[in-house]
DNA sequence: CGCCTCTTTGATAAAAGTCAATCAGGGTGG
DNA sequence: CCACCCTGATTGACTTTTATCAAAGAGGCG
């Protein structure tokens, strides 16, 4: 189920909100962040499974993660999907689909979640009088570059072992910056899906899990992991020089 | 060798490049291309070899390319380059440099080249009177995630024949884009380089190469390549439903 | 309680990597 | 001008990694 909020004049505003440090106002001004406040005009409202956007919709609008998860993912002429990226709270989806006005991936919640519609043409209107908003919105599509570079990376260079340690480090880090723990959390998503992202098989995903136990490095039961031995998974991760 | 070249009176600009189509132009009315004839004042030519810009070099402007061609490549912590992009006239690069206006990956020129400097705040300025200038740029941002998202989906979900073919199809299409052959043409980077850039070894690469050429599905002799059945490739290359 | 989905684990097969030798061109220096 | 050298490319033999196929186990939800 998807469910639109219009925003309420008690709701909260980029400026009030916990995740400004890290959505799209980070690195903004005080005053700055203010004059964002009439930026998100409404929320969108996700339960778990559902679409926030699929391949062939309109895009007028980038959305900043309020609480839960999402996954992107490109479905190549044949039907198969390829996952592109998970996203946590303060991250932003939709970028790309810019190019056309339309989104070319869809984006599924990975459990009940919350996003704020940040529209384009809202966005050129108030970067008229902010211009430091445009470039704030360039360095975020040059972070979703980076990160999807760092991916080619991983998916080019590393074995699966390297992939996965890499998948586990970059997720804790994630977590870490919203002051989750760095060394336990739940898994949003399943075997399956880790493994397509990673450019693995789910058995393979699972294999490793197991092995990376049987040496200590983390505990896994279903979702729930810890991370026992982080510098281990960052040095397996490519971190270290063999 | 790196050469800046100001820009004289006399110069091609934007409005009457033979790239205008193509280049940060793409799509924009005559009128406003006129307006972006201010905007390059430099270029840079480079010769065979020599880099365009280095990881952690001040990013302070991207790069059209005029002529020639390039690779951009991220280097990880243990000194191993992945090769992120091959680009040729017409494209942008730099544009992962825009989040902390420091560059995180190396540009080297595959062969001589030209590029056309473009400064951030050269652009930032003009759009104040151009502001379909910054929806170009977003445009273009978003054209090198979508980019950056195909090639992930590549790396994750094709095997080794399928990246390759996959591979010479997009070269044979930006090829033709730009008025060349679209079934003859030179390979400018080394097996090595693509097998980098595929997530390939330069044997695997050799040896597919090989192996298209013996089911006449392209001839090849060193660097020069022969497309024979580009459909066979597009094919293979993910389009069909096997 | 039972079904259904997700996960784990094992056995085997296929894909791609590694190591090694040879070959082909292009450029350089005698 | 030709021989040689160096780099890049090809090809073969063998190994390693990861996928595939299959079966069984574990939770969660109606």
């Amino acid at each position: 189920m998807q469910r639109r909020i219009s925003i309420t004049p008690d709701a909260t505003r980029c400026s009030t909100c916990m995740l400004s440090e890290l959505c799209l106002p980070i690195g903004m001004s005080r005053d700055d962040v203010e004059k964002l406040d009439e930026l998100v005009q409404e929320r969108v409202r996700l339960s778990k499974g559902n679409t926030l956007f699929n391949l062939g919709d309109a895009a007028d609008a980038v959305y900043g993660i309020r609480f839960g998860s999402l996954k992107t993912q490109l479905e190549d002429a044949s039907g198969h999907m390829q996952i592109t990226s998970f996203l946590l709270p303060g991250e932003i989806i939709g970028l790309d689909g810019l190019l056309t006005n339309t989104h070319v991936s869809n984006a599924v919640a990975l459990e009940d979640s919350e996003v704020c519609v940040i529209r384009i043409q809202e966005m050129d209107k108030l970067s008229r009088h902010l211009p430091v908003l445009q470039q704030q919105f360039r360095r975020l599509m040059s972070k979703e570059i980076n990160r999807s570079h760092q991916m080619v990376m991983s998916l080019g260079a590393l074995r699966s072992e390297q992939r996965l340690a890499a998948f586990l480090v970059n997720l804790s880090q994630r977590l870490t910056i919203l002051g989750y723990s760095s060394t336990e959390f739940i898994l949003r998503m399943s075997r399956d899906e880790i493994g397509n992202y990673l450019g693995l098989t789910l058995e393979t995903v699972s294999r490793l899990f197991s092995r990376f136990a049987r040496e200590n490095l983390i505990r896994i039961h279903q979702r729930e992991v810890r991370l026992l031995d982080l510098p281990a998974l960052q040095a397996l991760s490519g971190a270290d020089c063999n």
